[in-house]
DNA sequence: TTGTGTGCAAAAGCTTTGCATGTTG
DNA sequence: CAACATGCAAAGCTTTTGCACACAA
């Protein structure tokens, strides 16, 4: 099955799933929310929310800062998007419908970043969750350092 | 050996280990900056800035915020410090001279911070490393959580 | 029609910066 | 004495809030 075809099916199941999450919850279902949906879910990496109003307002969406920060609440609430911070106080957002669990690994030089997944992280979880008599329900791992040589150290430092 | 003399030990130690930091580095030995770390490692837990900042003030020092937040940096840069951010817009800071290194557990109802160790996250770095072609140089793990039965879950939420 | 959601702009909260003054080396 | 560090206040940046209007249910 093709990429984009792909991408399209995923589009779909996640704007059913944002609008069933508006019923039941007694939330209106205004175009604001479904475009940014729409918005987030038409590109690939990270982004923060100054980023996403800018892409929203190029594309002469009419849409406020205020929408964008309250509908990406919205969004992380029934897991169609995670919110991360790097080290730096600025959230960085991605989708996450349809993308296996993973974590970052981060250049602190250029501010790439790549994803990994290891099994031990669950493990971890569990055993800590256990032991501490915590009910664990997230996570957040990053890895900083270096990427491989051909690194532009001043672009985007991230520290 | 009592705890109060390891932890003059710990004092004088890291004080020598900042003062020589300054001198390699041309940095100026001021009274405000070892004051901040003399109160930093009187305190035990996590802090923000502007509760170190207060801290400073009601014991008389003549501090201002920029020296604070200045110093800390300093400190970071040093390794007597370790920065965080537990999922929000405020950066935790502690100390972390004379302690093994460990990751973190919040509860999201009321804050609270626990802390672990777990040797697999040293395998994954090491791993991941080699994988990705990053050298890894520290990590950042946190897991949230509800802790157990007892937390009020109206005071310091987190979330 | 009713009340929630929106846009806009102002405010809030953490952190950084500019400038005149003080102090280290 | 020269350069760097400090205090103070103002500015910067991300995020939140207040308010009048719009529009979903």
């Amino acid at each position: 099955m093709p990429e984009y075809t792909n991408k399209e099916r995923i589009v779909k199941e996640v704007l059913n799933i944002f609008s069933s999450h508006l019923e039941t919850n007694n939330l209106r279902k205004t175009p604001e929310r479904f475009a940014i949906l729409e918005e987030i879910y038409s590109r690939d990496d990270h982004f923060d929310a100054e980023a996403l109003y800018i892409h929203m307002k190029n594309q002469n969406y009419r849409v406020s800062r205020a929408t964008v920060y309250n509908t990406l609440e919205l969004l992380v609430t029934c897991d169609l998007v995670k919110k991360h911070q790097f080290g730096k106080n600025l959230a960085q957002y991605e989708k996450s419908y349809g993308y296996k669990q993973h974590d970052h690994l981060i250049c602190v030089d250029c501010g790439k970043v790549l994803e990994f997944c290891d099994p031990r992280i669950q493990q971890i979880k569990t055993m800590m969750g256990e032991l501490l008599k915590f009910k664990v329900t997230h996570h957040s791992l990053n890895l900083y350092g270096q990427c491989d040589g051909a690194c532009p150290k001043t672009v985007q430092k991230l520290n």
